[in-house]
DNA sequence: AGCTATCCTATCAACATAATAGAGATCGCA
DNA sequence: TGCGATCTCTATTATGTTGATAGGATAGCT
């Protein structure tokens, strides 16, 4: 389960997104620069976030990016499918009734539902979890 | 889920190997023509697999490959992690307590697990129920 | 108009994988 | 002992994918 780059910045750049609010807009250098991304490459990651729905943009001075769903409605799944070249799939070269091609069927599987499962606001939420487990003396 | 050429070929290999039985040997070049493998290919698997204890070796004339171990304990993790580079692993990038390396983590432990739970003893096996379940007129 | 930012496509560099090449070492047997 | 068969080892090439960069085109705001 080898993870790209794309779709590691592309996951990040989301929760960057969800942490601005609702209506929350940034441009392209800001979650560039907050997320240490090279600044041409996330145009590019973000323009295949747009195409997938899961991001919109506006032009022009005063323009930037921001969600086009809810957090608790953008699943993993959505963005590491637009980013990822094959997620699934990876298992060509067995016969399709091959007993391996099974085996890898049902990974795949369980790695689409969980990935699927998973929201970005599960991330945002989760992430606020781990940070208090880490420094409870702050939080209280 | 991807699954490398390398990776495909071992699987097949070790199955050609269990399908001759106990004791069974075979040379390089015989393998590699049943199974359509480029022979000098094949030759690096061999020895990625004899290092990894599931095979093992005989040289010069009367010689040739066969399994270290009973196919049933020979399972497809074993053959994977050794000619896969990293079948797990490839999360880094993320923080080690980040939402998303919990994902990642859980998705690897499946991977692994079902790999680990399956033996070159259940593809033979399952092949057989395969082939009988397509073509049940000549089984009987 | 002029500035700002997204949009689009081409290209390059780095890396991993698939495959090939050619010696070298060891075994069995005549 | 010699010789062919077969595994063993390392280097090299080819190919494809990914990560990143470049430069201009398009659209919005003031």
């Amino acid at each position: 389960m080898k993870i790209s780059a794309k779709t590691e910045y592309a996951l990040r750049t989301v929760v960057d997104l969800a942490s601005l609010g609702p209506a929350g807009t940034a441009r392209t250098a800001d979650i560039a620069d907050r997320q240490g991304i090279p600044v041409k490459f996330l145009e590019q990651i973000l323009l295949t976030l747009k195409a997938a729905g899961i991001v919109s943009s506006k032009r022009g001075s005063k323009g930037g990016y921001s969600l086009a769903l809810l957090p608790s409605r953008i699943t993993l799944a959505a963005i590491a499918t637009a980013t990822e070249s094959n997620l699934i799939g990876g298992a060509d070269g067995f016969l399709p009734d091959s007993p391996f091609a099974e085996v890898w069927a049902d990974i795949e599987a369980y790695t689409l539902q969980r990935l699927e499962r998973t929201t970005i606001q599960d991330m945002t939420s989760r992430a606020r979890e781990l940070a208090a487990a880490k420094a409870p003396h702050y939080a209280i």
